[in-house]
DNA sequence: TCTGGCACTCTGTGTTCCCGAGTGCCAAGT
DNA sequence: ACTTGGCACTCGGGAACACAGAGTGCCAGA
């Protein structure tokens, strides 16, 4: 059905049209490739693969273009991932390595990633899931206010105001501060839950209606917010990738965090890249675009992703490398650190 | 100089050319506005307004376009800042009320902001140094580490991990953290450096060396974050504003905090709106575009600035009647909480 | 000081035309 | 059975051109 050499007409249509920007005709390609045969013999092996949807011609008498479907097969049997140079690697590690907290970690992965691809860069902040809890804290801020503050061995810190409805003495607060933090110190995220459960035993019935007002938020910031915080960059090299749909819609797709945390997509295994190519994802105001998504955790837990967003025409072997790359390096400094 | 129906025509101009897009001829002017004198009469204005540089002819037989300094003129003596509407400001109210912290008041502040002006919004972090300490929380995260969280009673947590030189008993941290609260308690950020100077004398000798790198960070975290954050939205409205100058260059100021930061400008008074138009604003990239921008805070101090970035041919009075209200809430509703 | 009239100057738009790139097909060659 | 060169055909996009319409400046008269 596709013999090599028309698997090798694919690929060179692919990088041809990445890098000029142009439908690719059979003359061209004969030039700067060197495939051994004619335009004619060519233009046989095009006709075919349009026949199978791999590539599409605008108009008649104009070059051709991948199809998503086309730069999908090119993605998985075409392509290498071209890692990076030396100097991009120690460029990206002294750049990571200036950061002082998981903020900025997170902010300077973020530019980094966007530089590397000149594309947008999106990074998930790490999840809360598969972090342990360090300190709980519970600080009184007002009449009847606290303040939870949930720090994890990631670097994390989680805060909530809490409205009580009794007034609460000190002592007490205290604690409640206490028994949690003897409980639920090194607990695993998402073991929290069932700690959770059996604490109100250990302490005095007074006590128990406001451990539970206080309980269940300490829960819901748990569940409802563990990967909600989203953060981009790179937003001005939309505009230099001339986007054949406009971008007001891609725009607007990268203020939807939902929209975006579900492009980032479920993980793969960790540091495995996920490739989603035009029409392959979900969110109509993107066709036009890709995204490439990698896991990034520090051992063997993957903690959240980060991944970039461009034009279905990029540069893929490229992309991949840096994304899994940067994927890789944030993992180190974040066991490391 | 300019007598009253120069101005009117000024005026006429600049609103038909924000509502309209396109240069506006003086027959326009004479039918949609009731200026009580013909055509003729107007050209004769136009061309003392543009003689002075206030309007300004593409072509020769091109009808005209308010210069910079028209829309100046315009803003300062012809238009009245219009105030948003009753809806609007219900709307405004119940969108802000159901934030629960400092994260998502801002948040929800720019979103607002931005779609109620359909550009791009920008609001600035509460700065720290009006704020009063709450709490100063030390938690070890380490042998040899310590997670200091300062948490402001505007809601705001700063957190920063330290490295120490020794090892430091749990009971010496716990000391160390019940004097820091107890002499920082209600302390406004702004007296911090002072108090913070006069406590080492109130520790044991050997707890110094300690305390002073904690500290040290600790006023480190003041001074240099103090005023960083920034958070905007409504980039997507960009796409819609045609911008005459590339859209790159604006996305790529809205990358850069420092440039930003800028343009926000220095406070005038609390809820006093600056406006920045076009080229008088400092950088290159954004002639252009004007800026809207106001302080708000809770009482009479000012915390931050919030504002909106769009095409020089904006809707002022409208932008500024958002912008205005806006701030006003924000206050509001950090007073509150 | 305002107004109507008039000649003039542009831009933007629509039309036409033509070039060239690219194709598909076919018949001949290996 | 492929591959190749030749050939007629198609179509998009740029150049040349004309033209209508909007707008202007200026001037003479009210």
């Amino acid at each position: 059905m596709l013999d090599d050499r028309k698997l090798a007409v694919l690929r060179a249509i692919v990088e041809d049209y990445v890098s000029t920007n142009e439908p690719v005709g059979s003359k061209a390609l004969a030039d700067r490739h060197n495939l051994g045969v004619s335009p004619a013999t060519i233009r046989n092996d095009m006709a075919a693969l349009e026949e199978q949807g791999y590539i599409h011609q605008p108009h008649t008498s104009a070059g051709r273009v991948p199809t998503d479907k086309g730069y999908r097969l090119f993605v998985d049997r075409l392509s290498q991932v071209k890692p990076l140079s030396g100097a991009e690697r120690r460029a990206i590690e002294t750049f990571l390595a200036g950061a002082v907290d998981l903020d900025e970690i997170v902010m300077r992965t973020v530019r980094l990633l966007a530089q590397l691809t000149r594309q947008v860069a999106v990074v998930q902040y790490p999840s809360l899931t598969r972090s342990t809890v360090r300190h709980v804290e519970i600080v009184p801020v007002g009449e009847r206010r606290v303040m939870l503050v949930l720090i994890t061995n990631t670097g994390r810190v989680e805060q909530r105001v809490i409205e009580l409805v009794e007034d609460v003495a000190e002592d007490r607060i205290a604690n409640l501060r206490a028994v949690l933090n003897t409980c639920l110190d090194g607990c695993g995220l998402s073991s929290v839950p069932e700690t959770v459960a059996e604490l109100p035993e250990r302490l005095p019935q007074e006590d128990r209606p406001v451990a539970a007002t206080i309980l269940s938020v300490l829960l819901e910031t748990l569940v409802e917010r563990h990967e909600e915080k989203l953060v981009f960059a790179g937003t001005a090299n939309l505009a230099a990738a001339d986007f054949s749909v406009g971008l007001r819609d891609v725009l607007e797709a990268l203020e939807e965090q939902v929209v975006l945390m579900r492009l980032l997509g479920e993980t793969g295994g960790l540091s495995e890249l996920t490739v989603r190519i035009g029409s392959e994802n979900p969110y109509t105001g993107l066709r036009g675009t890709s995204i490439v998504a990698a896991g990034y955790g520090s051992g063997d837990k993957e903690l959240a992703r980060l991944g970039v967003l461009g034009p279905t025409r990029m540069d893929y072997p490229v992309t991949m490398g840096a994304v899994r790359a940067v994927a890789r390096y944030v993992g180190q400094i974040l066991a490391g650190s």
